[in-house]
RNA sequence: GCACCCGUAGCUCAGCUGGAUAGAGCGCUUGCUUGCGGAGCAAGAGGUCGUACGUUCGAAUCGUAUCGGGUGCACCA
């Protein structure tokens, strides 16, 4: 397209210029360039009269049905029909052939429950995922987890208390209640570091403690309760929709010996000494001054970050590693990552890392600290009453879809206002609209089983008003997946199958299909738009059923 | 204090590599039940695109300033 114009704009103007296309309101055309205006200060000359001059070019060349100037100067094209559903057939381009990325699909801790925040993380770095593999790329989801540490202690030192010596006593807890029972106890912990003196000490000995795990009984209790945790994980994760991690997972405890050696190998070079520990200064990188091991020659995140990024490489040797969190950490990353530049410069630029927004409810926001979080299973409930209220059937599929759908269909980065009865809703904007629009578009398929022919390739069709709107949206999909997985934004996909299945249910109402003399026709075109659905619907990660 | 992100309809958000009367969902008002799934469709009300300058033929989009909100800034992750 844009090739074709600029060939035009050479041969008349002799000036080589890539002219900017766009999808226009269908009553403009099929599609629309600007490319005039931009010409019109060069030559010296009115927009529209430039404009009329290429159009006329490019009415000669006969690839346009129709080709008209209009405004203040734009040139409005529109294809022929069998041209229009040629696009339809179009397969996305794959952007990342060739290239190995590995992505952090999920990290949430273990000790601790999986609250919203997780979810959301988990589910936003799963389609990114997935728009990866549509690029093209072999994509490996890891996870990676923190095994040891202060969050450990916190939990380990309420769970020694509640089993009172004897590690038998877990087996009382009911397996589904693991998840809030680790919750409850790591709140516990937390709270009496917080308050407790003496307890304090004792978490900050049982904290230490998580790396060797010499004592019996702490051994015990920390491998049952460890084994919850991942249980817990990969269910919920499944549950969302998540495509399984590769195992086992990266754990906080091997990057840290891998970590603090890259440190402590590079000062005074990279790392410097302040107050006896090592520290980068960030500062000079746009970034803050943050302590990498500690006074005791303990490793901290940023360290366990470097030694990670060491991991990654000798596993997958990825060309490009992606890790998804919150905002909260994009300078922590920057540092870390300015850091690794200089310390491992032969893995610069490989590790790339995506901010997402704060997750809020009305009340403020998720908070894993304090044990006032909320759980993961408790937002399924809210789903399946909503759609119970609406007369309908809350399957495993359609929860999944009405989760994932409300976290990606805004703007990767920005911040998600969770007001649970809004982002629950079924109807509008939401992922059981597209599911339901898919049944539909199957249960009228259904009808007529496969005795259906459709219509011949190379049969070029007349389409109406409304089919040539259906499959005017139907030729979309390519671009807009290619921009998806170029920006790795996954709410371009949601917006256009909204559009999409607008414009098929607009369809649908005007145009009846079983019976009419268009009967061909408009089965082919609803077959193509179910392809279509489903198949946009799969890269974000939500299931496409045929009842509902 | 310094740095980064955000500010578009009552609410939640698209649109941001500058272009045609600024779009959608929810909510509100009205219409569509004799047709393939009404979880739908059609129509209406609702906007100084935070504010002010600037660049441009043209600014929600770019630049500067300013106001408002969020986040981060040393041994926790």
């Amino acid at each position: 397209m844009e090739q074709r114009i600029s060939e035009s704009i050479r041969e008349l103007f002799g000036i080589e210029i890539i002219p900017q296309v766009s999808r226009p309101e269908a009553k403009f055309g099929d599609w629309a360039t600007n490319v005039a205006m931009q010409l019109a200060a060069q030559l010296g000359r009115a927009p529209r009269e430039i404009a009329e001059q290429i159009a006329a070019h490019l009415r000669e060349s006969g690839n346009y049905s129709e080709v008209s100037v209009a405004g203040p100067g734009f040139i409005n094209l529109k294809i022929s029909d069998g041209a229009l559903r040629a696009l339809a057939d179009t397969i996305p381009k794959k952007s990342r052939d060739d290239m190995t990325v590995v992505i952090e699909t999920n990290n949430p801790n273990p000790f601790k429950a999986m609250h919203i925040g997780h979810a959301f993380n988990a589910i936003i770095a799963d389609t990114i995922a997935n728009l990866l593999e549509t690029s093209g790329a072999r994509t490996h989801r890891v996870s990676y987890h923190g095994d040891v540490g202060l969050h450990v202690g916190k939990s380990m030192w309420a769970l020694l208390r509640y089993v009172d010596g004897d590690a038998e006593r877990l087996r009382d807890v009911p397996e589904g209640e693991h998840n809030s029972f680790m919750s409850q106890m790591y709140a516990e912990g937390a709270r009496a570091y917080k308050e407790d003196e003496t307890a304090k000490t004792g978490i900050d000995e049982l904290s230490k403690q998580s790396f060797a795990r010499e004592d019996a009984l702490y051994a015990a209790v920390y491998d049952t309760v460890f084994g919850w945790s991942f249980e817990q994980i990969d269910t919920i994760v499944a549950r969302l929709g998540n495509k399984p991690t590769d195992k086992p997972p990266f754990l906080e405890s091997e990057a840290d010996v891998r970590g603090v050696k890259v440190v402590k190998d590079n000062v005074p070079n990279v790392f410097q000494e302040s107050d006896g520990a090592l520290i980068f200064r960030g500062s000079e990188y746009g970034a803050f001054d943050n302590v990498f091991v500690n006074r005791n020659g303990q490793g901290l995140y940023g360290a366990r970050d470097l030694g990670l990024m060491l991991l990654k490489n000798e596993k997958y040797h990825p060309d490009k590693s992606y890790i998804v969190t919150a905002e909260e950490q994009k300078d922590y990353f920057k540092g870390v990552l300015a850091a690794a530049r200089l310390a491992m410069p032969e893995l610069t630029d490989v590790t790339v890392n995506i901010s997402t927004g704060t997750v809020k409810l009305t009340t403020g926001k998720m908070s894993s600290r304090d044990g006032d979080v909320i759980e993961i299973a408790w937002l399924f409930d809210q789903v399946a009453e909503a759609i119970k209220a609406r007369g309908g059937e809350p399957t495993e599929d359609v929860m999944a879809g009405a989760l994932r759908y409300a976290f990606l269909k805004q703007r990767v980065g920005g911040d998600v206002v969770f007001d649970v009865n809004e982002s629950v809703s079924i109807q509008g904007n939401s992922g059981p609209y597209l599911q339901y629009a898919h049944a539909r578009a199957c249960s009228i398929l259904g009808k007529v089983g496969d005795n259906f022919l459709g219509v011949a390739r190379g049969d070029i069709p007349q389409y109406d008003e409304h089919e040539r709107s259906l499959i005017r949206k139907i030729g979309e999909y390519s671009e807009v997946v290619e921009r998806a997985t170029i920006e790795l934004a996954p709410h371009h996909i949601c917006t256009y199958l909204f559009e999409l299945a607008q414009e098929f249910n607009r369809f649908y109402e005007q145009c009846p299909i079983l019976g009419d003399g268009r009967q061909r026709v408009r089965l082919s075109l609803v077959d193509h738009y179910r392809r279509t659905l489903a198949a946009g619907l799969g890269v974000l990660g939500i299931v496409a059923p045929e009842k509902m």
